[in-house]
This record gives structure tokens, sequence and C-alpha cells, in this order.
DNA sequence: ATCGATTGCGCAATAC
DNA sequence: GGTATTGCGCAATCGA
């Protein structure tokens, strides 16, 4: 839609003429500033919530980091075990290495 | 600054008369208009960055929570096993949670 | 039909 | 000596 950028001067197309004209004009002036103002703090809020979730981004990364190796320590100790240990009939038939990967499921999917 | 919000009409302050002033406006004109689109654009990419951010976080907490159970799964295997086993000379003097406990703050300020 | 809110646009000052 | 950015006002439009 055209939106009519600075004409001459048409007839009273939006007030009448002066009077409550410049009224309306002042009011919508500053309706205007409102509403820049609100629009600017808007952009700076998008702007830090940025920053916010990279922070929480990178806590999240390292406890990944942490628990994986954490888990990586944990099965190797439980697989060494269970293959010296010639009395792990509790184990007997059981896959570590699957069951492991169907905990790992079985959580996912429980989530 | 007073930036001259719309005066009457002075003196030929910016231009000369009418000649140059008219490309001089009109240029900026078209520098103003590339200059908000681009504006635009970035707060965009900003909005849509929020977006990024916020699904990778949701992924990253998945799976901290995944691994969160699989380890608390592997712990609670791992102990049970240890005191079930009466075999269990490679764990003598170890304390497990102790172990595990010092596991984790080894990881972390391995990071 | 009446208000404020939002938006495209142009101007002028200034930042670069 | 130019473009880029920004505050501001106008008018059209949206929205309630």
């Amino acid at each position: 839609m055209p939106r009519r950028g600075r004409a001459k001067k048409e007839g009273p197309e939006s007030g009448e003429d002066s009077d409550e004209y410049r009224k309306k004009r002042d009011r919508n002036n500053l309706a205007v500033k409102r509403s820049r103002v609100k629009s600017k703090q808007k952009t700076q809020e998008t702007v830090s919530r940025v920053n916010e979730l990279k922070n929480e981004n990178t806590v999240l990364e390292e406890k990944v980091n942490t628990l994986t190796k954490e888990l990586g320590f944990l099965k190797e100790l439980f697989l060494a075990h269970a293959s010296n240990n010639v009395d792990k009939s509790k184990f007997d038939g059981l896959d570590l290495q699957k069951l492991l990967e169907d905990t790992s499921s079985a959580s996912t999917s429980n989530n």
C-alpha cells in the first residue's frame, strides 16, 4: 500500500485544519516514540537471550563430556571385571555392551 | 544532539539549492532503505539464533538425562555386584562410591 | 467511529 | 565527499 511519502500539501485529508490536528499529531508522535522504545527493548532482550542460551549450552556440553567420560570409565571397569572373574554367574548370558545400549534406548524413549 | 525535527524551511543548510540537493537526498534515501533492511535482517537472524540454541539446548538436556540414568544404573549394578560377590578381591579396599565421585571430579577438572 | 500501536517513508544530523 | 546509521515527524494502516 502506498503510504504517501510527503506529498505537497493536499487537502485536509487527515485532520481538519490545525486545532484537533495538532493534538492528534502530538499524540501519535508520542505513540510512535513508545512503540520504538518498546521495539528496541525487545531486540535487546533477544540479543541477551542468545547469550544466556549460549552459556547454558556450554554448561550442558561440559556436563555431557563429564558424564560420557564417567560412563566410559565405568563400562571399562565393568567389562574388565566380568572377563577376569570366572565367578560371574550373575552376568552369565548377559551381553553387557548390549545391555548398556538397551539401557540407553530405554532411558531415551522413557524421557 | 538536537536532530532538528522538521522545522519550517530554513535556508539551504544541507545542499545548495535544488540540483545537487535532490540527488543527495535520493542517494541518502536509498542508503536509509539499505540500512533498515540490513537492520531488520540482523534482528531476524538473532531471533532465529534463539530458536536454534533452544533446540540444541533441549537435545543436550535429553542427552544429560540419558547419560545420568545410564550412569545411575551402572553404579547400582556395580555396587550390587560388589556386595553380593564374595570373590571381589579386585575391588578389596575400594570404596566404589568414592571412586566414582573421584572419577567425576577428575573428569570435570580435566575438561 | 475513535483511540493508541505499528510501519513505510522522507528529512536532517551525525557517525564512519 | 561520500555512505551508513539514527532520531524524529508524517500519514496510512492495523487492532481493539
